[in-house]
DNA sequence: TCTACAATCGAATTGCAGTTCGGATTTCGG
DNA sequence: CCGAAATCCGAACTGCAATTCGATTGTAGA
């Protein structure tokens, strides 16, 4: 239908990659439009063609992030293993996404406030309300992943799989513990992504055994 | 010796605390000068009596919100109880500056980046030599504040008071779940700072439970 | 009381990031 | 081979945030 060069063809996925990547490196607002569409080799306003501005590039870079991580994770939760042979998956799954994708992982889950901040400037209201809207169900998605974590964990508990503890906090423990790792983990460190998510599998079991 | 009326006077203090506060609200880039002055009614330019600029600002607070920190976890540390004790009491110590001290502590965790990107851009270098300086040495700081942790961990595992664990990961999982607990946490709900620290206390001892 | 200086502000400067716009350029369906 | 739409870019606009500077005003201490 029209242009896309055979040496450059970059398309609205690359760019979202490419933005993941920068926004890891940087943050949100240290991370310019140029920055993204260098990385891509197009200029900004290139990324215009691709998305309507840049609040929305943030946010989609963080709905896939998301989705992509729900997938997964719903995937174990719904088989028919132990409340415990699921939380190990489940810890594992989540630990690889983030070392495995930092980009996405990471974007995931610092870059939020950023994107919280809509009536903090902006009050232009052009995109504003598709942009609320979207940005409200991002984090119920947020929500029901953190969810998935302690039906899980609470099931265990009553099932008598796991000792009494408090599922909510429990819950933000560990969430938080995984998201750390992909503040601090480096390829090529001492343990692979795998490795990582296996201590932690190991360390959250035994805090739960009765 | 100068000027400093009776119904505002502000003091180097009183900006770094608001800074801290308006730091944790926004984040770093989306902070302006001029919010950070309105908090303690200034204008942004008076803000530069006190501090050199805006980076030089930002590292204080987190130099500061170290410091604290780091002089409560010593005194625990250094004190003559169980190694199991002593974890607990960090632990909480943490957790309770993380909620008591939110801006401290969040700003402490979440702007690094922010501080980190001197090469990033501002490359005309006239202050840049002191920050880079002092930027190297909060870095060191928050590396010997992890190693504290890391230290008792070992201590422990060594006197058969916790079981065997990869101390670095699980430090770092401690660490983390410490620092989300500042961007949950929200004075009023369900649980206090204390409340939630003992929360995190009774799981990791039960984690290294032998 | 006088003076030097701390503390503050208003106004002006600078630079850059986000964004817009119109004009190329390429490709594909027909 | 043509026309429409997809892509892309250069240049220009806009606004704001950081920073600078000179002027002003209290105030503490000689």
């Amino acid at each position: 239908m029209a242009r896309k060069p055979a040496d450059q063809s970059v398309d609205r996925e690359d760019i979202l990659w490419a933005a993941a990547e920068v926004l890891h490196r940087n943050g949100y607002e240290a991370t310019t439009m140029k920055d993204i569409a260098a990385q891509v080799n197009l200029t900004a306003a290139s990324l215009y063609h691709h998305f309507k501005n840049k609040d929305f590039l943030l946010l989609n870079v963080l709905e896939v992030g998301i989705d992509y991580t729900i997938a997964k994770l719903e995937a174990v939760a719904a088989s028919d293993m132990s409340n415990a042979e699921k939380l190990a998956d489940m810890i594992r799954s989540h630990v690889v996404s983030v070392t495995g994708n930092v980009a996405v992982g990471a974007a995931m889950v610092f870059e939020i406030r950023a994107v919280l901040n809509v009536s903090g400037k902006n009050g232009d209201a052009k995109f504003m309300k598709e942009f609320v809207s979207r940005r409200n169900k991002f984090f119920a998605r947020r929500d029901y992943f953190e969810g998935i974590f302690r039906s899980v964990l609470r099931a265990g508990i009553d099932a008598g799989e796991f000792r009494q503890v408090d599922a909510d906090i429990v819950t933000k423990a560990m969430l938080g513990a995984h998201n750390w790792v992909g503040v601090w983990f480096r390829d090529g460190g001492r343990l692979s992504g795998e490795e990582v998510a296996d201590v932690l599998v190991d360390t959250w079991l035994a805090a739960l055994r009765v």
